[in-house]
Order: C-alpha cells, then sequence, then structure tokens
DNA sequence: CTGTGTTATCGAGGCTATCA
DNA sequence: TGATAGCCTCGATAACACAG
C-alpha cells in the first residue's frame, strides 16, 4: 500500500497541475491511503514451527508400508512403488524441497562420488512441464549415503531406463503409467496425489512437514554433538540452501563449513538408515 | 529486527486414458 | 464400466530474500 500511494502521489504530481491547492490535496491523499495501511503482520509466530515434527516411529511405519514389493503398498505398479519409495527416503533423509526433488536430473548425481546437487534451473526450455518445479533457493551439493545412491542408480537402470520417452530429457522421476505421459518427468499434481496416499496412511503430512523434521532431527543431533548454535546455524543453512546471513566470513571458511556440513548430512542419514537396517534383521 | 515483495507449496476440485 | 494412475487449475498461505 506504500508503494501504490507513492505511485499516486507521484502520479498526481505529473497529471495536476502545480499549484499550492494541488499539492495540499495530494498530501491528504497519501496521508489517507497511508493511514488505512493495515496495522498487523498477518505472519505466523515463527515458535509454533518447532511444534510441527512428526514421530520417527510414524515415518519408519510408513517407509515399511512403502517399500516396494511389500504386502499391502498402496501403490500396484513395481516400478510405481520403487519410484515413491525412493522420492521418499530422499525427502526424508535429505531435507530437500518438492521443487527441488521434481527437478533433479540424472546428472545431479555422482555415483562414483556418492554426492548430489541441487541446481537452479528456472524457465528451463527442455523442461515441458506446464508448471516447471524449480530450486527456490542456492544451489548446493552434499554427499549421499551409498544405500541411496544404489537405490537411485537401481531406479534409473531397471525402471526409468524402460521408457524410451525418459531418454530424451534427464529428470530423474518419470511417469511410469501408459499413455502420452509416460516417460516424462513427473509433474507437481502427480507428485501431490503420492502425498495425498501417505495422507490416508499416517494422517496430517506433506514434503514439507518432512523438511520440518528433517531440521528437529538436525538439531538434536548437533545438540548432542555439542556444537556451538553459531556454527549449527552456518551448517544447517548451507544444507538447506538458505543466504548465509554473515558475508566476508563465509566466503573466507567456506570450505570448512562445507566439509562439517558434508559430514553431519551423512550422519543423519546414517543414523536413519542404519535404525531401519535393525528393525529388518530383526523380524 | 522489521516490513515488504516474490515464489513455492497446500489443498481441493475436476478431467482423461488405459486396463481388466 | 469402474478402478487406477495420471494430468490441470487456482486461491490462500507459508517460506524466503533483502533493503531500510
Amino acid at each position: 500500500m506504500s508503494v501504490a500511494a507513492e505511485y499516486l502521489e507521484f502520479l498526481a504530481r505529473r497529471v495536476c497541475p502545480s499549484s499550492e491547492e494541488a499539492e495540499k490535496r495530494i498530501t491528504a491523499m497519501v496521508a489517507q491511503i497511508k493511514a488505512n495501511r493495515p496495522n498487523q503482520t498477518t505472519k505466523t509466530m515463527v515458535g509454533e514451527r518447532d511444534e510441527n515434527h512428526l514421530e520417527d516411529s510414524a515415518l519408519d511405519a510408513l517407509e515399511t508400508k512403502l517399500s516396494p514389493g511389500t504386502e499391502g503398498n498402496p501403490f500396484t505398479d513395481y516400478s510405481v512403488q520403487f519410484r515413491n519409495a525412493l522420492m521418499f527416503a530422499i525427502l526424508r533423509n535429505t531435507g530437500i524441497r518438492r521443487g527441488e526433488l521434481l527437478n533433479l536430473k540424472v546428472d545431479d548425481i555422482d555415483f562414483a562420488g556418492n554426492t548430489l546437487r541441487i541446481v537452479r534451473r528456472a524457465d528451463s526450455p527442455h523442461d515441458i512441464r506446464r508448471y516447471q518445479p524449480v530450486a527456490k533457493t542456492r544451489e548446493r551439493q552434499f554427499p549421499l549415503h551409498a544405500e541411496l545412491v544404489n537405490r537411485i542408480h537401481e531406479y534409473v537402470a531397471q525402471h526409468r531406463s524402460k521408457l524410451a520417452a525418459a531418454k530424451r530429457h534427464g529428470y530423474l522421476f518419470v511417469t511410469h503409467k501408459e499413455g502420452r505421459y509416460q516417460g516424462a518427468p513427473i509433474s507437481n499434481s502427480a507428485f501431490s496425489k503420492f502425498i495425498e496416499v501417505l495422507k490416508g496412511i499416517v494422517g496430517a503430512i506433506h514434503a514439507h512437514k518432512l523438511r520440518h523434521h528433517w531440521n528437529y532431527t538436525f538439531s538434536s543431533l548437533s545438540a548432542a554433538k555439542g556444537l556451538p548454535a553459531a556454527r549449527e546455524e552456518k551448517l544447517r543453512s548451507y544444507l538447506m540452501g538458505w543466504e548465509q546471513t554473515s558475508g566476508t566470513a563465509a566466503t573466507y571458511n567456506r570450505r570448512h563449513i562445507k566439509q562439517e556440513a558434508a559430514d553431519s548430512m551423512l550422519e543423519l542419514q546414517r543414523k536413519v538408515l542404519a535404525r531401519k537396517q535393525d528393525r529388518t534383521n530383526e523380524q
């Protein structure tokens, strides 16, 4: 509204002949518009976000249910099962955004070095999707647990490669259903449908909630390691792709931060995956 | 630290092609 | 012909960047 008021002021000065009378009325108009600005921000309190995390046990149960070939898997096609379980695992373990996930290309994964790269590709001409998912913030690269890398590789080699249309673009996750869109990059809404199914199993869940959960786990882990708060903040910013609040200092020890961030990322993944391993062994 | 602008996500409703 | 697994749109709102 402030901007609108100022623009109207500018416009009025342009249009009206400059006289004392006009000047008075313009000032009055601007004052009146500004007086009507809402004085309360509509943003919600930041503190409430902390309560927004899920239970690990519920996520474990969900992951078991999603694992391909399991009795009672909500998806019928094996490739779809494999893809969906993989998308879930990546979201849970890395805390990347929904858009970043759908925007992943096969090339973004370094299968030899076990790393994942988040790249911005706004308005990519190669993306035929109506709604193009993009990485919202900074690009970044971090290591991926070998198990996840292997699963991605298996998905590409065993499932994605069977679809001819998938060879024409590099996007990692594709549509498997036969028809016009088979092999095309999976759409935002198709992904929504997937989340919809998850909701039917564990109740309120969405992609961003997994991101919140990742941050929650990250906090616990940092606390357990006795990481200083400032340090933790920097690592978190790097891994989540946020701007570093400090300017020059960040450039100075970026590499160090990157390394430590990489370690933390791996450790978190190891923790979650190891626990899952334990459970399967017990059964 | 706050206010403001931009962009992604959520969530719900509706449509379409394929298959058994 | 119904079930399934896709797809599209859009308003509301949350998440983020950045200047003051």
